[in-house]
DNA sequence: GTCTATACACGGATAGAC
DNA sequence: GTCTATCCGTGTATAGAC
């Protein structure tokens, strides 16, 4: 049985990061946009702010990527999904007015050189997302290695994204972005798709 | 004639900035690592801590964006822009042990949904990197909407590629961006470019 | 487990001596 | 122009009543 006042904290805290940043969130503003008491924060995360972020990153991070993975089961065939992801994508940022995008780059960038144990949180939700990705790709023809570093190609792509439409306003970034990763796509199987179909003869 | 004193606090932010963000580094920090007496930051700098972020944001971003136009003019065609652009950034990155990436990248997530003059600041730096883009991107066969897909397309491989790199400790994900960039343009050279020549004939 | 009061440091910013 | 002292708010965190 977990706490509902521990649910609204994580939640609460997802949102502001996600919109301001950790080094820009304050622990008050957390516990008034929970309805939680202050004290209760350090009750259910006596490591304080740096545990309540590694578990905010973590949780979200995770949830974020099935959100993804859940489009790519989805979808019949690798442009399909790519279309859709982005798609999806901009139309969120849109009705988010442009402040809510991945949960977890902002906090990615603010502790890359600050702080170790947060930054291996980020690295670990990336890693997972990569590893389901290549998992799930729908792509089979593609050899691993492929499928890899397309699979990293493709969260470079949403992730930069978010960044230049979030500052810009603006989803064109979102649909240039699907464009390359399409046309990406579409040489990467041209290219092993047809070596797969020859070593199979 | 401008102060030395003013042009190590600009200096000193910028580097902080880039490594911490702006929400995560004090005034007080500036001072120091400047060597500048506190009170010469509000002499130079009236407006405080927001006009010396949006003096950083435009310089620094002005100047990165230059940086990379010069890759592209030193480059005989895009392919070649392209890898090199992306190599030079990866061995950048490891040389700064993942530290410094983009310098505006952090501050852009920050401040896109709490401060508006900022926000609109680093909007006009990667507004003024496509404009740039566009027009030196050694690929005078892509019509100009295609080249402006494709500059903002490669601007978000760069940072999306930026975040995953500076979290996971590697130059994986810029690899992967770099490489998904050259697909790209080979397709819309392919496509294009050949349309162009048809158009000719 | 819930909540309030408070400690203590650091945040940004200002005044004013030199 | 340079630099120090200081103000006040907010930051994180803790103590302890309930």
């Amino acid at each position: 049985m977990v706490s509902d006042t521990r649910r609204r904290i994580v939640a609460a805290t997802a949102e502001l990061f996600r919109r301001q940043g950790m080094t820009g969130t304050g622990v008050n503003q957390i516990a008034t946009a929970a309805r939680a008491p202050f004290g209760s924060i350090y009750h259910f995360f006596p490591g304080g702010k740096s545990q309540l972020a590694e578990e905010v990153v973590r949780t979200s991070g995770a949830a974020y990527g099935e959100h993804v993975m859940a489009i790519f089961a989805a979808s019949p065939d690798l442009p399909t999904a790519i279309e859709t992801a982005f798609a999806t994508a901009a139309h969120a940022l849109v009705a988010a007015g442009y402040a809510d995008a991945c949960p977890i780059e902002t906090i990615a960038l603010e502790v890359a050189s600050t702080n170790e144990p947060l930054r291996l949180a980020t690295a670990d939700v990336f890693a997972g997302w990569i590893e389901e990705g290549v998992r799930h790709l729908p792509a089979p023809e593609l050899p691993e290695p492929v499928r890899r570093r397309f699979v990293i190609g493709f969260v470079d792509c949403l992730e930069g994204a978010f960044v230049l439409a979030r500052a810009m306003r603006s989803t064109e970034p979102l649909e240039a972005a699907g464009r390359m990763v399409l046309l990406a796509a579409r040489a990467e199987i041209a290219e092993h798709g047809v070596a797969a179909e020859q070593r199979g003869r």
